[in-house]
DNA sequence: AAGTTACTCAACCAAATGGTTGACAACAGC
DNA sequence: GCTGTTGTCAACCATTTGGTTGAGTAACTT
């Protein structure tokens, strides 16, 4: 894996543990242990998953025994990076549609109706 | 890695060269080729990546040699996702920040305050 | 101070990932 | 209908990942 912050923070939620362990977080503060119960795994493996999102920043905690809390603002990295494409995407499909639009409209001028196309 | 949709879309995000190929897809549709070219690894390498990106949902084509193109409506999973948690997180914290303005405005009340207290 | 409880570290294992090279398939152009 | 170009498949390799168990550490409790 590469280690920037931004493909740590993509590959911390590609594991549905992980994702499931930040949306518990999002309603309440909770322990290692608190947050391992309902799990079939073992502690020692949730303790990973803990550490996982703690290096992407996504979580945090004060000392070993203290409850693990989500930092949610790391979201924000996410969502900026996702808004910047998906919008220069979508302007460039708006662009496509206008353009054949364009075309619709100038082909009729250019290359005059036959009975086939005729209202 | 799980195969759920949502992991295979961070999973697929995490990689940096797979994010600078959906980087580089919204500005312009590329054929796999022109995908490769700026990269130094071995087309096969990137032609492996745009098969993660496509069973991730996040590209497609209609035929082998036609250009990849963006399927960005996939974000919107993700930013789903996102959003749900990263606001309940943030009420939680406003939720929290006016309990402790509560307290902050109770405590002379209940415990009048002393001499280092006063102002 | 001693004992329990809560958590982490270390070593190990199987499976997945990202890369390679070589052979193959499919589609354009002549 | 060949031929060259473009892309994929297959086999392999090193590294990473997610899990295990066992031992150790750190912090409450008494």
């Amino acid at each position: 894996m590469s280690d920037d912050r931004l493909s740590r923070v993509f590959a911390a939620l590609a594991d549905p543990t992980r994702r499931d362990l930040v949306a518990r977080l999002s309603s309440a503060d909770a322990t290692v242990g608190e947050l391992a119960a309902p799990y079939d795994v073992s502690l020692q493996a949730v303790s990973k998953h803990l550490k996982v999102l703690e290096d992407a920043g996504l979580v945090s905690r004060e000392s070993r025994r203290a409850p693990v809390r989500l930092e949610a603002e790391v979201f924000d990295l996410m969502t900026k990076w996702i808004d910047r494409y998906q919008q220069q995407a979508e302007e460039r499909y708006q662009r496509l549609d206008a353009l054949l639009a364009e075309m619709q409209e100038d082909r009729p001028a250019r290359e005059p109706a036959r009975e086939e196309d005729a209202s």
